[in-house]
DNA sequence: TGTCAATATTGAAGCGCATCGATATTTCGT
DNA sequence: ACGAAATATCGATGCGCTTCAATATTGACA
């Protein structure tokens, strides 16, 4: 017997269903996994991310981050501004620039979840 | 000396330069990974993925697919044509249904293409 | 306090995407 | 060949997102 009732007609011999496994993922936790990924999900925000990873201080200033992409500083400003609220990134004011730099920490959950969901890996945590 | 020209004003001391870390993601590579997880980055493909890499044989009929998700038959179609031509999925049509299954290879390159950009991986591979 | 540089916000334009109903196509069994 | 079930495609709708120019806000310093 099937878990669904798809392929009961009177023709078919059933698809035997193939759906039986423990599902972890209900509509509010993946709404909050793909809403994270989608932070993720833009060139513009992936260079911003590696700006700052491959920084030798693992920070750069705000002020930096605006020639290297060839975009306008609102247009970086709002990127920042989405990575900081999705708390991908830190920020922290100095005088008169803003220091960003990855919370590394939040990618790992990010990627550990997507793996989780991918039966990359085993759900270990 | 900055790398870029934002702080070299009158008043402005000059924020030293962040960066000057080699950046391997020029924009189309950017744009790449950003596609990949652009095809993650949404609740129903999450969900489905969960379910081809949580059954117990690794593979679904598409015919349990639309069910547990709530959504119609040709919403579900059309994700599951999103992730098969992003590779993201495996797709074998056998007899009256097909089955489908996780590209775990995929997704690995594109977790391991996040981590690199991240910083969260040294890049090893 | 007033000025200048850095950063944030606003408002609008343009594009892409998720979703559905309706319909077409494919495949099997009779 | 025909009918039924599974899957795919089409067309339309509504929403969200990226981007920019213009403008506002914030903070430092004289």
């Amino acid at each position: 017997m099937s878990t669904s009732e798809c392929c009961d007609g009177a023709e078919a011999p059933d698809c035997a269903g193939s759906v039986t496994g423990v599902v972890t993922l209900d509509e509010v936790a993946a709404v909050k996994l793909a809403t994270a990924l989608k932070v993720l999900a833009d060139p513009v925000r992936l260079r911003l991310l590696e700006l700052l990873a491959t920084s030798p201080g693992g920070e750069v200033c705000a002020c930096d981050l605006v020639e290297p992409l060839g975009r306008s500083q609102p247009t970086i400003s709002h990127h920042l501004k989405v990575l900081r609220e999705a708390e991908l990134i830190n920020s922290e004011r100095r005088g008169t620039w803003i220091w960003y730099s990855v919370n590394r920490d939040a990618v790992r959950q990010a990627v550990a979840a997507l793996q989780t969901v991918t039966g990359l890996h085993p759900a270990l945590a």
